[in-house]
DNA sequence: GCGACAG
DNA sequence: ATCTTGTCGC
């Protein structure tokens, strides 16, 4: 059977395991009915030797008025294995990530990942992998770009522009909060962009990043939460 | 050949 | 990603 992920394959392989992977990516809608939405990132420690990846399940619907409710976390720490190369992030982070995911009691039916879906050089970024790996919906949310050009994005909140790349679009760049730089979201596997974007905005609080990847976020790089603004 | 380059 | 002080704004 042909292994959706190796440990630590040298750069070539990795490429090469990239383009066989990347046509099982599915770009329409296949979703289970959402309870749960999981949001995953990895930290890392001091010098870069440790790898820390973190995982949030949130509750589907949640009470917009203090938030949603964060019905699990995951922290799973464990030697770095790969340097950080540009198209090559997923064999850096995915071990780990898999790993938190082991530890989870709920199976989450979508899954929002801090990196690019297709919108990679290859079409497979961290989101695509893992989806694959886990056969579950996953969206991408980029703080910045890897490949791909776009025009100016729109000012207002939840506006966004095509993310295209050798004439085809791969993802959104979409203004998630006024003032600030917009985010990248494309299609990791099982969803469609137009999905993507639309879960995207509703997990949107009034920050940039969607609340399942903003919490990841904080518990991979081991920040505090936040004081909440009283009522 | 010269830049660009998720986290 | 991580390191790292102050500063601006609600």
């Amino acid at each position: 059977m042909t292994p959706l992920h190796e440990w630590t394959p040298t750069p070539e392989k990795a490429i090469a395991l990239q383009r066989e992977l990347a046509p099982r990516i599915e770009r329409e809608d296949r979703l289970a009915p959402v309870r749960h939405i999981a949001g995953v990132d990895i930290g890392f420690e001091q010098s870069g030797e440790i790898t820390r990846a973190a995982v949030v399940v949130l509750a589907w619907p949640g009470d917009p008025r203090v938030g949603f409710e964060v019905v699990e976390q995951v922290v799973h720490r464990e030697p770095t294995r790969m340097p950080y190369l540009p198209g090559l992030l997923s064999f850096r982070e995915i071990p780990a990530a898999l790993a938190a995911f082991d530890q989870l009691a709920t199976r989450p039916e979508l899954v929002m990942v801090d990196g690019q879906g297709i919108a990679h050089p290859r079409r497979l970024g961290v989101a695509s992998h893992l989806g694959l790996w886990l056969d579950l919906p996953t969206i991408g949310v980029a703080k910045s770009r890897l490949c791909g050009v776009h025009d100016e994005v729109p000012e207002a909140r939840g506006e966004w522009t095509p993310l295209r790349h050798r004439g085809e679009t791969i993802g959104a760049v979409l203004r998630s909060r006024v003032g600030v730089k917009p985010v990248f979201v494309s299609l990791g596997h099982r969803i469609s962009l137009a999905t993507s974007l639309d879960w995207v905005v509703q997990c949107l609080g009034r920050t940039k990043l969607p609340e399942p990847t903003r919490l990841a976020d904080r518990l991979a790089s081991r920040r505090g939460p936040m004081p909440r603004p009283a009522d």
